[in-house]
DNA sequence: CGGTATCCTCGGCGATACTG
DNA sequence: CAGTATCGCCGAGGATACCG
């Protein structure tokens, strides 16, 4: 991942294409608040007030911006119902779900080591 | 992750401690670069320049920073060899390993859906 | 309620230079 | 070669206010 030599040979330029856009969108996704809001929808489909309180400390703005990215990606699906007060609610598609997979792993990662890192850590600050 | 609501009891202190542990190491580690760089490390063992060399784009200081970052935290083992000119290696741990076969997941995730989140982004700019 | 726009600040990050 | 320190800027992101 971005760490391809390619030569200058025409017929690598798609290959090269290829890569760049995997490390585009690898940066969209290894992002704190685009993994926590892919592992809060989980299964659920949940509104953008829902969202906004399930997850601590992030921002109206983060919120949006972040729900705009993956919907583009085409990870989340937004659904607005035309009711007053508006309601939109937001749920994962297949490749959403797919990626919430791998998340779970990385959640279940730093519960089993939470120990082996917090000792880690203090052995290194001294 | 971020996600639980704890009562005012005293007997969750340790619960929250923990809870905010987590997101703190999630937040540490769900991070481009630090990704990039236990997946570039892999199983081999790699010194500072090899590791810059591997990952396009990488800033020296954000690969020191980092670098230091995963050490602290257990993820990757740093050793200096006492010549001159200094040479360190760094390698994953077997905490960090656990990591990487996440990682790998999310690559994989990436280049499977390469084209659902190509067609998706066309759609969605239109 | 959900979204967009505007403003403003603070710190992330690159560039550069210097040590061992 | 690897690491640390300093400077400076640019932009991420919070706060606020206003629409549909």
């Amino acid at each position: 991942m971005g760490t391809k030599q390619f030569s200058g040979s025409p017929e690598d330029a798609d290959l090269r294409r290829a890569d760049s856009l995997a490390r585009e969108i690898f940066s969209d996704v290894a992002n704190k608040w685009a993994l926590l809001i892919i592992e809060a929808l989980g299964e659920r489909t949940l509104r953008f007030s829902e969202l906004r309180n399930e997850i601590e400390g992030i921002s109206h703005k983060m919120l949006t911006q972040n729900l705009r990215m993956l919907e583009r990606n085409g990870l989340v699906e937004r659904t607005v119902h035309p009711v007053v007060p508006p309601r939109v609610d937001y749920a994962l598609t297949e490749p959403g779900q797919a990626l919430r997979v791998t998340i779970d792993g990385l959640c279940d990662w730093t519960h089993r080591y939470l120990g082996h890192i917090e000792t880690s850590r203090h052995r290194f600050d001294a």
